[in-house]
DNA sequence: AACTACTAGACATAGACTAGACAAAGTTAG
DNA sequence: CTAACTTTGTCTAGTCTATGTCTAGTAGTT
């Protein structure tokens, strides 16, 4: 059992402050305990109780009309739209929490090694449903594959378990992208996320997503790679306004700058007024195009989490 | 029992919102309460006429004909058309019923023909939940990659399109790669599903574990692109004796001979108890390897799944 | 001093409501 | 076969409600 204060459990469930103080005023949806001075004291269980509002609300019901049922009730509806909540699987909800975020770590870590993709699976099914998308690709995805990548270099990890995990954990964010389809997003900014032609890793992109889900934006996921042409058309034909351009170290402009042409190509393509935000570890030489008022190079996922929060 | 308002009943049924109202004006076909200001609130039994209506207007019928009836009368008329309504979420595999499925696929094409995303993962989520795995890999998923191969061609769809359909399709099928590691399995074949190195395609072998899973196949994914080395060193540590091997046009063998290269090295690094199963549109000689008997050769997807179905 | 949280109330706007118009597709009559 | 009528999904205009966001003023926390 632990406590929050309204900060956190606005960041992991989602709900801004305002609204969640709104939902408590309107419809007491959560009755928080409160501090001797009055501050909001959130429960594990009022912050499950709003993730599931939150996920609902994204579905299309209507706060009013849902803030009262119990928690069983929502999980119902959940289920109705494909939304397999975790049933009472008590995995409490984790913070921001350095050590449990290490252990979880290391429970995937130990899993893989002894090839249970079940367990993987399940522990990629619990964390979905228990933190936030964006705590899930800063704090859990993303060290992990550097750690995997580790691994692998030191030979604890082979090639097969490698691809048997990236496999699952694109298919378990993949679930962010198409239900961030379905939810109802307000007007404003449209991105459109892929990677350039013959880069095929998704891993990055996908991270991106779950940011650009997080932060509730309207995207259009477009896989890896795209040609610039495509991608610069995809602006026109989806009216999109900014691109995530995920790179690696595959198509490294360590050799032939073919990252630098394809941006260049990119940049000529598209408006001047659409942003073209560069991410991953395959690009670094950004002096080319420090001048272009609309190219934002992002070395780390951290720095797209920052872009994204103030935009 | 629970409640809905108009914009889920409009997303779960699929009948637009205007429709919806006009349905209620017009015939009665469903009178849902209303809220003390008047906003309406639909109920289970509502949304599963609408959603019996709305399948009936797909099939033919006018909606004026149908909308007083009783819901048993509208049940017993989708039987005579081969559809088992999945009332009460019996996932029933459901006849193959060509009429429906056609139905199916030009939905999709016109959603995506229009962008809309939401509508397509929305209709996807529905045949996960009401077709089996194989008739979603035979009936929809594989007519529908070919319908949209000829409309690229055709000019009709985008290849930014096209790319927004393939990884939405990706993630959908990804489900079921998840729940079918957390299913409890009977010992029995394992299967070890993937593509050749530099095949990136990953559609086939996705369809394929679709299969395996209706199946009830023990099976590793372990996505596209892996080295011959590793797939024989998969079969060692993971305990497999079965591989399916996807294939498409990008790694043909018409100017040298890479794909039958690798098929060589593969059979040439595993041991002569596995099966190894190929399939998919790459084109290579099958005659170098058909005195192998461990070799198998599947040119389309229906006869992957003969083979499944008979061992 | 600089944050952060609290309340109460104001405000903007997305979305739902009605009534009615409209056009495309289907049906019937001549 | 054409003309007229019917059916049906979609759209508009005008109104009203529900809901997220913001402000001002106060008070607790670091």
């Amino acid at each position: 059992m632990s406590d929050f204060n309204i900060q956190v459990a606005s960041n992991i469930s989602g709900v801004s402050i305002h609204t969640l103080r709104a939902w408590e005023k309107r419809y007491q949806a959560v009755t928080p305990k409160r501090t001797e001075t009055g501050r909001r004291v959130y429960s594990d269980d009022d912050i499950k109780k709003l993730k599931a509002l939150n996920d609902l609300c994204s579905l299309g019901h209507s706060i009013s009309s849902i803030a009262n049922k119990e928690m069983n009730e929502l999980q119902e509806l959940l289920q109705k739209h494909g939304v397999t909540h975790s049933v009472e699987a008590d995995t409490a909800v984790t913070t921001s929490n350095p050590a449990l975020s290490k252990e979880t770590l290391n429970h995937l870590l130990m899993a893989l090694e002894g090839n249970r993709l079940d367990i993987i699976s399940h522990e990629l099914y619990n964390l979905r449903m228990t933190i936030s998308p964006r705590e899930l690709a800063l704090e859990v995805i993303s060290p992990l594959m550097g750690m995997v990548g580790k691994y692998s270099e030191e030979g604890r990890i082979s090639i097969v378990q490698e691809h048997a995990l990236s496999s699952i954990i694109k298919f378990h964010l993949g679930k962010f992208v198409f239900r961030s389809y379905e939810e109802k997003r307000k007007a404003g900014d449209l991105y459109i996320i892929t990677t350039p032609e013959n880069e095929y890793h998704e891993f990055g992109i996908l991270l991106a997503s779950l940011l650009c889900t997080h932060y509730g934006k309207n995207f259009f996921y477009l896989g890896p790679n795209l040609p610039a042409q495509s991608l610069a058309e995809a602006i026109n034909s989806l009216g999109g306004n900014k691109i995530i351009l995920g790179t690696s170290y595959s198509t490294c402009d360590t050799e032939s700058p073919y990252l630098t042409n394809y941006i260049n190509d990119v940049l000529s393509l598209i408006p001047k007024d659409v942003d073209l935000c560069v991410g991953g570890p395959g690009f670094f030489d950004t002096t080319k195009f420090q001048k272009k008022k609309n190219f934002n190079f992002f070395p780390t996922l951290n720095n797209l989490d920052l872009y994204l929060k103030n935009n």
